[in-house]
DNA sequence: CGCCATTAGTTGGTTTAGCAACTAATATTG
DNA sequence: CAATATTAGTTGCTAAACCAACTAATGGCG
């Protein structure tokens, strides 16, 4: 009589389990790193992103800023005026098409952002140098492979 | 004269930077799968995560929980009792230490841990599918590693 | 024993994220 | 060119996370 192993396993080893690991390392390198933020800087990670990518890709939208930093779009919205208020961003709304603005870091901005680079930098590094050259590029691409993977699963 | 390259890297290429990145890829995860967990079962993650201690751990305490799992203690409070008020948790206080409580899975949550974890091993192992067994193996390591590492950067 | 410290758990207040409904501007189509 | 759809961004509401202050019980030390 054929009887299916259906009972195997039974038990979640929560420690063992990939993604829990995931999220307990990403939500610890997160708060490390946003506590200097914070208190360095009283910028949020998400304020940070933005600048982040502004610094990268100045004159971009609000919406491309979402589309490059998956920050959804109200979020975006209410951090990009904390922002401006602290003149730190600057904004100016396209004449031929006025829906669409165009976000850039003002003087003040753009100095913060280089104060801060230099520190993500080192950050980056102080985590990563447990891991040898090899290992860092493994890593790496594992991640890559796997928020590649991880796209194509259903919702 | 000597001059010091601190102008070097005064850019962030943030879809490079691995903390973004693993935030990223982690976040991905944990909507996918919390999905799964919210429609199916109206369970949040951490709502989970704590029946999946139990199931492991049965008879520890609240405190012991949030040891086990990160799970900061007021949003514990607040989840042991939504799980209570729908009898899938059973909680005794200790008569010995009235401080402590024993916290366990019901018979109707114990019935509902036994249908979400293969669920929640399937969802690893549709995630894990695009690695070999060898990366599977790698990236488990690296992670831990991480971690650990993580563990003992200064604040 | 009596005072202070510690531990387990709860509660209040604030911040953040996320969804959905909305406004305003532009694009499309019949 | 009027009706409708789409796009960019804003606002309202809800749920979740977090910190700090609190209660209650126990432990440690004079």
């Amino acid at each position: 009589m054929k009887q299916e192993d259906k009972t195997i396993a039974p038990v979640l080893q929560l420690e063992r389990y990939l993604p829990y690991r995931l999220s307990i390392l990403s939500n610890r390198i997160s708060n490390l790193i946003s506590a200097t933020y914070s208190s360095k800087f009283a910028l949020s990670i998400t304020e940070w992103r933005i600048m982040a990518v502004l610094g990268e890709y100045p004159d971009i939208s609000a919406d491309q800023v979402s589309n490059k930093t998956q920050i959804e779009k109200s979020i975006l919205s209410r951090a990009i005026n904390k922002l401006l208020q602290r003149q730190l961003l600057l904004r100016e709304f396209d004449a031929a098409d006025r829906r669409r603005s165009m976000l850039r870091l003002t003087a003040t901005g753009l100095s913060v952002y280089r104060e801060v680079v230099p520190v993500s930098y080192d950050y980056e590094e102080a985590l990563l140098n447990c891991f040898s050259d090899a290992e860092k590029e493994q890593f790496s691409k594992l991640i890559d492979g796997l928020y590649r993977h991880a796209l194509t699963l259903p919702g």
